[in-house]
DNA sequence: CATTCTTACGTACTGCGTAAGAATG
DNA sequence: CATTCTTACGCAGTACGTAAGAATG
């Protein structure tokens, strides 16, 4: 009995099949098969039900798949525990979002190599809705996304928060300056289809705020040019563009309330703790900064 | 990581040295080196002091050692729990003495490859003495004999008990039939040299009776040859030699206080747990019974 | 100088991938 | 009929054993 039966059958289990399974370890059905074959013959067991199509646990089987995540759990555990981090071997998929992509993924990217050198990083830039998913079919190993969304599976720990401003076009409202909330109606709101859309959605309906005009959009910087080009009004983080206010390309609006502070965290599936992830996480929440983004110089 | 990786350090540790290791492996020296060193190069560490001859764990080679041990003994129970007793597939030494060789030591392995035809049985039949020893060195998964060492190191597992009677060649005491333990003074005493014979030798001194004459001798065969022909008087299971007090060969003396029965145990080291060890004990239980030697029909 | 681990090298074998086959819904 | 797992077969890379080398006490 070998980990990689070990692993094989997890991942089968895991993700529903020997196929998934396969693409997860790198190999073929045929080896994911082999490997399971190997493992119920040694055991002289049926692992799997192969009367029907889909994967099934024999009740053998369940046995063996609880025991087998433990192992495999342990070895983890143990690599991570014993090995040095500059040899330690592993590949980890982050996911992000557009936001943290252009602003200070890079720097995360670049700690995670400084302490683990033989890590191999795989990022994932998609909307925080399909990142979450991403996170339950096991194609992504950490999150990092706007606190929107608070499921039981998920262990979340917040990384950093940024803070939000509207901006235009600086002659959008030239005429008359929006100061409430209530005084956007005249305009088009640009969201983010699932971030801190979501987020500021529910504030709106909080606040009895019914934008009449959105255009929702799932790219950031769809939303930046829309906005620089006057299609409307928009948020964007405050630290984030202040080289576009600055030199008057947008212009921050002063509306009362204030857009409330976005909470990022790092989510990953409560039964995937490693040392690695947690190490990643506190990585994150000392270079976790929305300031310098298409900063020269 | 594999667990052949994990197997090899265990072992290496264990009976402190490559050599020692690749013997119980049933591999080289050579092979063992080189799984420790994949170990050691995938970890990134040191896992053994090289500096000296003997074999010492570093820090991180200590804490190691710690979850190999961990590992291994859940891939075993793991293995036990699962696997079908049919295919269970492992090679398990058995130590035993002269006289349970001689009596219920073919019915006990009969039951074993009853109920778990893949295993591969190897018996050792020794002195007591010298079990427990190999026992410790790890050359050995289960001692049974008689209960007379009570070290902590040993889980001890009553399987039975044997009645002894003193016995001797009918013609050696025609004179004065010996009634009490004194009136053993005039012969000599064949003992055997470490199971019950160190039981009974306890209990001599208790009962303030020193053998003036003794024959030690590690083998029950020669102590049987010897008393049949009337070299001393010895003590042998009352059941077991009844064929031959039956026609007359031996004559059995019937001296006070009777000699106390010896229990017989099975001990395995207390980390060696495993389900395959408990059951085997059991099998002990229920055939343990020193009746049947050189019955013919 | 004997013992113990490491290294070198040729071999054997395990495990893999490709591609075709069987079975299921 | 499409999808999913199994089987067959040839290949490649891993892991092994032999034997010689280095190091230690």
């Amino acid at each position: 009995m070998t980990f990689k039966q070990l692993e094989a059958l997890y991942w089968v289990v895991t993700l529903g099949g020997f196929q998934h399974a396969a693409r997860k370890l790198h190999t073929t059905q045929s080896a994911i098969s082999k490997r399971v074959q190997e493992l119920e013959s040694f055991l002289g067991i049926a692992v799997f039900d192969r009367n029907h199509r889909s994967v099934s646990l024999t009740e053998k089987g369940e046995e063996l798949f609880i025991q087998a995540k433990k192992l495999l759990a342990m070895r983890l555990q143990v690599i991570e525990q014993v090995s040095s981090p500059e040899i330690f071997n592993r590949e980890i998929v982050i996911g992000v979002t557009e936001l943290t992509a252009l602003t200070w993924l890079p720097r995360l990217i670049g700690l995670i190599q400084q302490h683990y050198p033989r890590v191999n990083i795989e990022s994932d830039v998609d909307m925080s809705i399909n990142l979450q998913e991403k996170l339950l079919a096991d194609e992504i190993d950490l999150a990092i996304v706007p606190d929107a969304f608070h499921d039981p599976r998920f262990s979340r720990q917040p990384v950093g928060k940024v803070k939000n401003v509207w901006m235009c076009k600086p002659d959008l409202c030239a005429e008359a300056q929006p100061r409430r909330l209530y005084d956007l109606h005249k305009y088009r709101l640009l969201m983010d289809k699932s971030g801190p859309g979501i987020i500021y959605g529910r504030w709106f309906e909080e606040a009895g705020f019914t934008p009449p005009r959105k255009l929702i959009s799932n790219s950031i910087v769809a939303l930046l040019s829309l906005t620089v080009s006057g299609g409307g009004i928009s948020y964007f983080p405050e630290s984030c563009l202040e080289p576009l206010t600055r030199i008057g390309i947008l212009q921050q609006l002063d509306i009362a309330p204030a857009l409330p502070d976005i909470t990022y965290v790092a989510m990953h599936k409560v039964q995937r703790h490693s040392e690695l992830i947690s190490s990643i996480i506190m990585l994150a929440q000392n270079c976790c900064d929305f300031k310098t983004i298409l900063q020269r110089g």
